[in-house]
DNA sequence: ATTATCTATAGATCTATAGATAATGC
DNA sequence: ATTATCTATAGATCTATAGATAATGC
């Protein structure tokens, strides 16, 4: 389970210097501090206690979120749904049967929650909406699933109902893992995934063997909880 | 589909007089207040908005949660959860199959939140977290895929997981509604449950079957929106 | 010289309570 | 007489900005 291994380091998406690099930072960190309040305390923390966690100035909230806490707690989730996206989609770059992306992605989330649970836990935050959003894996699982469908690996529905519906299982699954937390084994995370591939078409003995695929070696991925510092 | 009849009408579980009928029927103005409000602007809204918007005074807030606007809301999801869950019971009650249970109860769901969006629209507020409370369908929930298991009708599987996974996919049935609104026919529906079914192990032709049952009759909920005037 | 952050604060908003008013019980 | 609601408000909290300070660019 290479998910488990080493601290959470962040990396900025190029290495840029000097003011702009600061920049970055100060909304790095008040991103990653908004991601911790919305666990803690939904979207309850003023604008003091935010810019307190994130260690900056009171000021330079306005700065970066000029639409206020809504803009902040809004861009933190997005965000990570991005960075969560990038992360899956490297991962699997090297399958090429849809049913087998599918699977693998779902497996290696299942696994990165029981490992860090704090790092997707503000997903859950806003709720189903997020699986409306323009960003993160929306696009890639569009494709996936069209692509799925045009092999005749998944059944001929509505494509983005089925995306829908697969982000939903995807969103229990989480808030699974985080309710259990340790208690749960990953055996069980490979059968839900499974139960996944069944609701998406996937013969059911088929979907059994897909989960038990080796899983390709991924990193934790690039998530700040708090600051931008490497 | 009677789930499209009539106006939205309230019903106290009993009928009680006087006093006791007052205290209710503001809790119930509360209520409906904060589920309105929850889907306008999540819980950003005063209490002031909360009271005007119910029509009751101010000071009434702390009369009926003297745990502020959290519990109001928190409350206002579950109460809900309770009412919709009485509901879908009421509306399966001649029925004995888990599987013909869960295809109604789902089938019926995603009618309902096609003709009358607002009134689980709420439902979505708070994500995968009303899974786990001890409220609602869970109860019920686990009854029948237990017996489902026990039957044969289910994979057998975790009942929690799996419970937890048709919560999932049921909430993102109702995001869709949402989303699409009219433009969604009702065979999407249909379509959506018997992908459901397929995931807690119905096979696909049976599934595909199971949902075109014929529907119990059902009236709309007892919901209030807003206030609780019969 | 420029850009970003930080400190301090005025004004607005909100919470929670206390006391007054209205409705029901007997 | 009792119970619940409503009105008014003191005190606390919060937002948004303006001006000062610090860091980087050239």
């Amino acid at each position: 389970m290479p998910v488990t291994s080493g601290p959470t380091t962040t990396m900025p998406t190029a290495a840029p210097t000097g003011q702009s690099k600061r920049r970055a930072r100060t909304h790095a960190a008040l991103l990653g501090a908004a991601r911790e309040l919305l666990v803690e305390r939904r979207e309850s923390a003023s604008i003091e206690e935010i810019t307190k966690r994130a260690g900056v100035g009171f000021g330079s909230f306005f700065n970066h979120f000029p639409g206020g806490k809504d803009e902040l707690f809004s861009e933190a989730v997005l965000d990570l749904l991005d960075r969560y996206a990038e992360w899956v989609d490297a991962a699997t770059a090297d399958l090429t049967d849809p049913a087998e992306i599918f699977a693998a992605s779902f497996r290696l989330t299942g696994r990165l929650a029981l490992a860090q649970p704090h790092l997707l836990a503000p997903l859950l935050a806003r709720g189903t909406v997020v699986l409306t959003a323009e960003r993160g894996l929306r696009t890639q699982a569009m494709r996936d699933i069209r692509a799925g469908i045009a092999g005749g690996r998944f059944v001929d529905q509505d494509p983005e109902v089925l995306m829908m519906l697969a982000g939903g299982v995807l969103l229990s699954l989480v808030q699974v893992a985080l309710t259990r937390g340790d208690a749960m084994p990953v055996a069980t995370v490979d059968e839900v995934v499974a139960a996944a591939l069944r609701m998406l078409g996937v013969p059911p003995g088929e979907a059994s063997k897909l989960v038990t695929r080796p899983l390709p070696d991924a990193l934790p991925p690039t998530i700040s909880v708090r600051g931008a510092g490497a």
